[in-house]
RNA sequence: GGUGGGUUGGCAGAGUGGUCGAAUGCGUCGGUUUCGAAAACCGAUAUACCAGCAAUGGUAUCGCAGGUUCAAAUCCUGCACCCACCGCCA
């Protein structure tokens, strides 16, 4: 949610930023302050009847006061509904406003999407290589068919050294944060209503997220917990910047995705995902980006894989984020990128909503603190990765040294046909 | 799932319809005293919004949302959470 005083103040510039992620027709900011014109007018009116009130209350009136006031409180009455549906308004009017896209991040959609930095080497294959479903399959790693067995289409099951593999994943990714100090959560998986409103998951993603029966939606991504997780708190600044990691499952409906053209694990209903998160004051909330930008390249790197980083265009980003840069990991088969870390800032655009705030010594006021988020990593497309850049000519996969120590093998081979 | 008890400021804890934004204690901050400190004493100590250049004034907030009343922390209804007991339980 973005500060009716700073649209109110600094109009054109808000206008200006806006404008790159939304069309104009979608933008209505005179109305916004219209509207908070007619809310600060309402207020002022029945705020001087309620000072009368309050004085008469105070002492036992007589009958002559009775009378008086009580056509006093019927004026209440219909000012305090007028201003309810006028504030009501208002706020569904500026929650539906994204936040301002950073001043270097381009205006549009994906088009515009700016490649940073290209990390390793390019894997060339002197044979012609497999996809990471036929590798899957023939190493016996993964179970697409009884997955979909039990669960429907777009779950699996890890098998053998897959399951190990996949938990050596997560074993060296707690593993890094844990070096760097950072506190480690395992949030619930299901959460409330509210809570999904308050990460901004809601209404927009509602058919994207399951629900249960008693109203709770299973967790898409741990950054909707840990944006939680301080809710209407006021932190103690010596404490800034709170650094966390979590693990979660994540659960996605995937409502009407492209399901043939991202066969496999790309996209699964399914996945599991460690995420870091921040809590910053407003002054190191750059800092705390490049932080998460660097740790989540840094566990790609460590894999030994070939990937780039790309910034991305205002209309790509989360609306919630005022900058947004995807580590992207190379697949062979598909001879793309695939998103496997996304760092965002929220700025406080996601404290506001939450009310998540801390105490400025220095000038006593309680202050939104910024939000940031960064995934550090999420499995489902580094196993497709692992198993397409390094597989051999002979069949077999190299598994990168950093997970040997968790896994306790260096390599997997295809299964032997009798 | 059922029954009963609870939710008051940073914390503990008074307050059952009218000068109650709220006693008291603790904590925190400032001061006096001291070579310095402790103790003691004095004073200050919530948040948000509105008007105003400011000083300041006003409004709201006693878990949340409604209601009753001229007037609600206090009465009524619903909800959330905490505690206790009972029931059920792969």
């Amino acid at each position: 949610m973005l500060d009716i005083n700073k649209i109110r103040s600094e109009k054109e510039a808000v206008k200006k930023a806006l404008l790159k992620r939304i069309a104009a027709q979608d933008l209505d900011l005179d109305g916004i302050i219209a509207l908070d014109d007619e809310r600060r007018k309402l207020l002022q009116e029945v705020e001087i009847f309620k000072a009368e009130r309050n004085k008469y209350s105070k002492t036992k009136p007589n009958a002559e006061i009775i009378a008086k006031m009580k056509t006093i409180g019927e004026k209440i009455k219909k000012l305090n509904d007028k201003i309810r549906v006028v504030e009501n308004d208002l706020k569904e009017k500026l929650s539906a406003l994204p936040n301002l896209p950073s001043e270097e991040v381009k205006p549009g959609g994906k088009e515009n999407n700016q490649m940073l930095k290209i990390f390793g080497k390019k894997p060339n294959f002197k044979f012609k290589p497999k996809d990471h479903i036929e590798l899957a399959t023939a190493l016996d790693v993964i179970d697409y068919q009884r997955g979909a067995k039990i669960s429907g289409s777009g779950f699996w099951v890890y098998r053998g050294n897959g399951a190990i593999l996949e938990w050596a994943l997560l074993n060296y990714f707690i593993d890094f944060h844990r070096k760097n100090d950072y506190t480690f959560l395992l949030p619930p998986f299901m959460l409330t209503e509210q809570s999904a409103f308050t990460s901004g998951h809601l209404p927009k993603f509602r058919d994207d997220l399951y629900w249960t029966k008693d109203g709770l939606c299973l967790n898409a991504t741990s950054e909707m917990m840990i944006g939680n997780y301080h809710r209407d708190e006021i932190l103690d600044e010596s404490d800034l910047p709170l650094k966390y990691f979590a693990y979660s499952a994540c659960f996605r409906r995937e409502a009407g995705s492209y399901r043939k053209e991202e066969r496999g694990m790309v996209r699964g209903h399914q996945f599991n995902k460690i995420e870091m998160f921040h809590f910053s004051k407003p002054e190191q909330s750059w800092q705390s980006f490049a932080e998460l930008l660097k740790n989540a390249e840094k566990l790609v790197s460590g894999l030994g894989l070939y990937f780039q980083t790309v910034q991305l265009a205002a209309a790509d980003a989360s609306v919630a984020m005022a900058k947004t840069i995807d580590v992207e990991v190379w697949l062979p088969s598909m001879a793309t990128y695939k998103e496997v870390s996304s760092v965002s800032n929220a700025l406080d655009y996601q404290a506001r909503r939450g009310n998540i705030r801390f105490k400025n010594k220095k000038t006593g006021k309680n202050e939104f603190v910024h939000t940031l988020n960064a995934s550090g990593l999420a499995t489902s497309r580094l196993v497709p990765a692992i198993l397409e850049q390094f597989q051999q000519k002979d069949g077999s996969v190299k598994i990168p040294k950093v997970l040997q120590k968790f896994c306790g093998f260096k390599k997997i081979e295809p299964k032997k046909i009798a």
